[in-house]
DNA sequence: GAACAAATACCACGATCTGGGTAGCGGATA
DNA sequence: TATCCGCTACCCAGATCGTGGTATTTGTTC
C-alpha cells in the first residue's frame, strides 16, 4: 500500500514527476542532531523526501500510520522500547513495511534479530551518508540490504548456537557481579543449575570464565551494560 | 556549506557587524551523519559559523591550526587518537582553544579526564540542538558549560578514588578474561601482585568480584570493551 | 510415540579467587 | 629528612568457581 506510486498523497504531483516519485522516508532515533544530519542528507536527495520523524517507539508507530513512508530508518536504542520490538509493532500492523536499521551497534546478535524480525537493512550511524542514501535506494526497490562489513560481522558467528532466553538472563545477571548463589535465589533456582547454565554460556561464547563471558556478551549485543 | 558573508577573512565584516561577529566553530567528528545535524544546526543559528570540520585527531589539530576557531565540538572516539589527546595536542600549541566535549558517553571519569585536559564544556549528543547552541555561546563568552545531569553523575562520583594506571591496565587484562596468573605473564609481575591490584580495584570501584569490576568500568569509562 | 532441546537438580574435586596481614623499594612531596 | 603513595612480593585460609557426570520434567517436533 506505501509503496504503490499512486497513493492519494502523491497522485497530483505524478502528473509532472511521473515515474520519477520521491521515496519518502520516516526516521526515527532519539538523538536529536543525528536526526538533523539525516533530514539535511535525506532532504539534499532529489529522489527523497523526509515525511516525518520520531524520538521513540510509540511516535514511531503514529507516525508510520500517518505517513505510510516507503522507507522507515529505525535506531535500535530508543527511550521507551527497542527498535526491534518499535518495528515488529509496524509490521505486524502493515507487514510489508521496508524498514532500515541505522544504529550504531555492530554486535550480530542485534543484526541477527534485526533482520530475523523482517529489517531489509542494517546500516551504521558511522558510514557515509552516501552508503546510507544508496541503502534507501535499495530497500526501496525491493532488495535486501547489508554492507559488507556487517556480512562479514555475521558470518563470523554464523555457527555459533545462540544463548537460549535463560541463559541471557543468567548473564544479566552475572554482569551485574551477582554470584551463582545469589542468582540462584534472584531467579528460584538451585545454584547448581545456575552453575549449568554458566557451563553453557560460556561453551557457547568461547569464554574462558564468568568475567569474558560478560566482555563477549557486551560486545556482541546480547546483554547491554 | 559556507552560507556566511562569504570571505576567508572575517576582519573586513567587523566594519558592517561591529560587536556581533559570528562565533566561529570547528566540529570534530568521525561520524558523517553527526557532522552534518551538527553542520545544519550551528549554521542555522545567527550568530554562529561552521568554519571546518575534521573526522580525526590529526585532521582536528590541522584544521584547528588553519581556522583559528573560537569554539571546537570534540567528539572522544575518534578513528586514531582519543578525543582527550587531540585537546590536548591542541591546548598545548593553543592554551587559550576554547573546547566543547560532544559525545555519546557520560562515564564520570572521561567526564574529569576532558575537564582536567581543559575542556570548557561536556555535551552528549542526545541533547537537544538548543543545549548545544547555547552551551557554544556560554563557551565562547569564556563561561564553562556542564549540564546538571552531567555534573550530578560527576558529584556521585566525586569522592571516589580513582585507579592508578597500572591498576587500569589490570582491569584491562581481566576483562579480556585472564586469569590472575595469565595477567602476571603479561604484566611482567608477580601473581601476588595482581592480586593486590584486583583487590584495590575492587574497593574503588566498589565491586564484590572481577566481573562486577569490569561491568563498573565500563559503565563509568575507565575501559572499553 | 520417539527423539530432542531446555530447564531443572545433585554430587564431588581441583582450580581460582577473595580477604587478611606484612614488607621492601623508589619517587614525590611536605 | 620524613612521610606518603604506588608498585612490588609473599603467606595463609576460606569462599567461590569451573568441570565432570547423572537424571527428571516439560514442551516441541517428527
Amino acid at each position: 500500500m506505501a509503496d504503490a506510486p499512486a497513493s492519494t498523497d502523491t497522485r497530483k504531483q505524478n502528473i509532472k514527476m511521473s515515474e520519477n516519485v520521491r521515496i519518502r522516508v520516516l526516521c526515527v532515533d532519539d538523538h536529536p542532531l543525528l536526526r538533523e544530519g539525516i533530514t539535511a542528507v535525506v532532504n539534499s536527495q532529489p529522489d527523497m523526501l523526509l515525511v516525518g520523524t520520531a524520538f521513540n517507539g510509540h511516535e514511531a508507530v503514529e507516525q508510520f500510520r500517518k505517513h505510510k513512508p516507503d522507507v522507515t530508518l529505525m535506531d535500535l536504542r530508543l527511550p521507551d522500547m527497542s527498535g526491534i520490538d518499535a518495528m515488529i509493532a509496524i509490521r505486524s500492523e502493515f507487514p510489508q513495511a521496508r524498514i532500515l536499521i541505522l544504529t550504531t551497534f555492530d554486535g550480530d546478535v542485534e543484526i541477527h534479530r534485526s533482520l530475523e524480525a523482517g529489517a531489509r537493512g542494517y546500516m551504521l550511524k558511522s558510514m557515509p551518508p552516501k552508503d546510507m542514501v544508496e541503502s534507501i535506494r535499495q530497500v526501496h526497490a525491493g532488495k535486501k540490504r547489508i554492507p559488507a562489513e556487517i556480512a562479514t560481522n555475521l558470518a563470523e558467528h554464523y555457527s555459533d548456537e545462540a544463548l537460549t532466553q535463560r541463559e541471557i538472563e543468567v548473564l544479566r545477571e552475572i554482569a551485574g557481579g551477582n554470584r551463582n548463589r545469589d542468582i540462584a535465589g534472584k531467579l528460584f533456582i538451585s545454584e547448581e543449575t545456575v552453575k549449568v547454565h554458566m557451563k553453557h554460556i560460556m561453551d557457547k561464547l568461547g569464554a574462558s570464565d564468568r568475567t569474558q563471558a560478560v566482555a563477549i556478551g557486551v560486545r556482541r549485543g546480547i546483554i547491554q551494560l
